[in-house]
DNA sequence: AAGGGAAAGATTGTATACAATTTCCAACCC
DNA sequence: GGGTTGGAAATTGTATACAATCTTTCCCTT
């Protein structure tokens, strides 16, 4: 299995508190206390310290001194920012998996991606429930090819550039099946370009895939 | 001035432990226990704490639930990769700035820098003490181009980037008057792609000019 | 009434006490 | 002897008490 077996309250914690963070539970701006949180959340401030000072340095939060971490807000130009960032990062992930050719087992696990995706598709107009199994497939995507680099700094800063209120959760939200089939397409063509050692290619296409999501944000997103 | 007014125990004992592991201080592997550290650094385990897991979230230290804190082992490997990352990144800060073209402000300091090491190269051999000198207007030159991007996420991971051991404060012992020639070679061709509005070459030499001091890097490190 | 400033309240920072877990070691069984 | 079990010691996790700092309020001065 891929679960943590140990844990600790202020880990508990942490990950609760980032994820009503992305949820975007809490607006911009607002200061969080110590002490409530810890009421609220049925433990002592240690843990919740710890949790907070973890989640600023994620950028989630910001922290002064004395004074205390509130909740940062993400203008429509630090999320592009942020794409610009994972475009380049997972643009070298392509990269280096396509310099070295793909493993067998990367091959396996991507192949079933895109059976997947295409699978989806079929239906014609993707339902509510679908979006779920959508964003489950893109993130099996995108994950595979980053671990297989078996750069660490790589992954972890992958990982950390998705770490944005609301974004990462609803936004196939604004998807058509047009879209969705474009999607799709931009796989399939990374995964060729890797097949068959086409580093440039396979990362330009990466960069063109995540910089497409971006436009599409770019376009729906309003705040 | 630059300088933080606030601070804390926790902060100020976060910075002297990071000094002291870049500095190569700790074996790797080694578990850095709190009560240990608490009455070395004449503090109580509080400010130790929250300073451990900050460093941990730095990829410096690993850590295990209820196992505490070891000092991580970087692989040249490791290390290279971390090398390849950066490339990525501050070739994406210079693409990005050279796109939309200097600003006067950007292209004084960096024409400052370039003067600096013009004036470091004339005396033929580089001093000991003049290391240290070179240090700073590197450090300046790639900082420069890289807060002009404005991107937030790209300075903290370029700068994250760098928390590698013993490699980012003396890893220009190895450096010859030909490489610290070169160099500078590579610091102009950057400045004057950006001046010129060349996004794609000043986003290659970027990439090069990093890699190659990786490629040093590579040839004399042993561990 | 505007501004300044001191005291009270609220909030964060630090130390310490206690709980939970791991580690170590020795006795024991097979 | 190899391995296991039990428990004591050590270490980390959590709660709480106290200290330092910031914030607010209200009174005083001009």
């Amino acid at each position: 299995m891929t679960g943590a077996l140990k844990s600790t309250r202020s880990l508990n914690v942490t990950e609760a508190l980032r994820e009503r963070l992305l949820q975007g539970e809490f607006d911009p701006g607002t200061r969080l206390q110590e002490t409530w949180l810890a009421e609220r959340m049925q433990v002592s401030r240690t843990p919740i310290r710890e949790a907070l000072r973890v989640l600023a340095k994620d950028g989630l939060l910001e922290y002064a001194p004395n004074r205390g971490y509130s909740v940062r807000h993400f203008s429509l130009d630090d999320i592009v920012s942020a794409f610009r960032v994972r475009s380049v990062l997972e643009g070298l992930g392509c990269r280096l998996i396509a310099e070295r050719g793909m493993s067998s087992g990367l091959s396996e696990s991507l192949h079933a991606t895109l059976q997947t995706g295409e699978n989806l598709l079929q239906s014609g107009q993707l339902q509510r429930g679908e979006f779920d199994e959508w964003r489950e497939m893109n993130k099996a995507f995108h994950l595979a090819i980053l671990l297989e680099t078996h750069n660490d700094l790589l992954v972890r800063f992958a990982k950390q550039s998705r770490n944005i209120p609301i974004v990462f959760n609803g936004s196939f939200r604004w998807y058509s099946l047009r879209e969705f089939q474009r999607a799709h397409d931009h796989h399939q063509v990374i995964f060729d370009a890797m097949a068959n050692q086409q580093p440039e290619r396979a990362d330009f296409m990466m960069q063109e895939h995540i910089m497409h999501a971006a436009l599409i944000l770019k376009k729906n997103y309003n705040d």
